[in-house]
DNA sequence: TCCAATTAGTGGCATATGCCACCTTCGCCG
DNA sequence: CGGCGAAGGTGGCATATGCCACTAATTGGA
């Protein structure tokens, strides 16, 4: 097996995810469609709203994103009137997130078809198997190589 | 704990995948800095590497990737001189893809560092969960719902 | 109290991806 | 053999993400 490297095979962990999400991506996003919103968008909203105006860094924090990242992914959302954004009252470097009405309304509109989505993957692939997906993934993104690339002596 | 959504929770597949992918994403790209390419970037010579003068197509087909997205992918590589694109001779529509030498060069610093980061990654997850999970996100990545939004009454 | 180090975000720049419109080439058919 | 629809890419536009440099606000000392 020195190669042969079928159709989107790979050893890599990285390109192998990669290539999934990609994949799902397409089919979230498809199955959003009518709502208006990317699965990215939907995410965010989501994580916004099951907090509470949580500050740009706790977002950021919980989707293991990079906080300028959040920035501009949030602008879009902010320009069409679904996110809005305020300085906390105690301490005016920080920038708390919440959702407009039009936010919520649509985020209501977007989990209609987001459950769609969900119950048409795992009904492929099986609830059991893609909580134990998400576990994995879960477990994944928690791990924490500290990238010692060179020798971290201390 | 009818939510209680903790740090990085969600049920959705997609995000949790994204999630996992930005995570990991960075670690590869960290490990692979020292060569001056992107986690996606190496993905893609090695693909095109392992491939025979592949066609645009059988790239982004292989990736499961948009063809455009993967030319736009492409560019910097070609701008730097790691890959070249040419006309295929016998379909002038057709454009085939190759690594340059200096992209084989590029390529083979690359696969230390990667290997550097597979071994990291199976160091902790383990040999046999990886593949387990490379091959669980390769049946997802191969997954087709076809997206019938509407009703798919045939 | 005032400055240095830290913390939280923003803006700029670059890559990653997708969709859509458009251009070329091909292959097929009358 | 001329034109039409299909196949294969390219370019434009928009979002997704990351890193770095920089600004603003806080916090801890001296």
């Amino acid at each position: 097996m020195t190669e042969s490297h079928g159709p989107g095979f790979s050893l890599c962990n990285n390109a192998t995810l990669r290539r999934a999400g990609r994949s799902l991506g397409r089919f979230y996003d498809d199955m959003l469609a009518p709502s208006g919103l990317k699965g990215t968008q939907f995410g965010l909203l989501f994580q916004i709203d099951v907090s509470d105006e949580p500050t740009m860094g706790a977002i950021a924090e919980a989707l293991i994103m990079d906080l300028s990242a959040l920035g501009h992914t949030l602008k879009p959302l902010i320009r069409d009137g679904f996110v809005e954004t305020f300085t906390d009252r105690d301490d005016r470097r920080v920038r708390r997130v919440r959702l407009t009405p039009e936010g919520k309304v649509k985020l209501e509109e977007a989990i209609k078809l987001w459950s769609m989505a969900q119950q048409r993957f795992e009904a492929v692939v099986g609830k059991e198997r893609a909580a134990q997906l998400r576990a994995a993934l879960d477990e994944i993104a928690a791990l924490d190589f500290d990238t010692p690339t060179a020798a971290p002596s201390d």
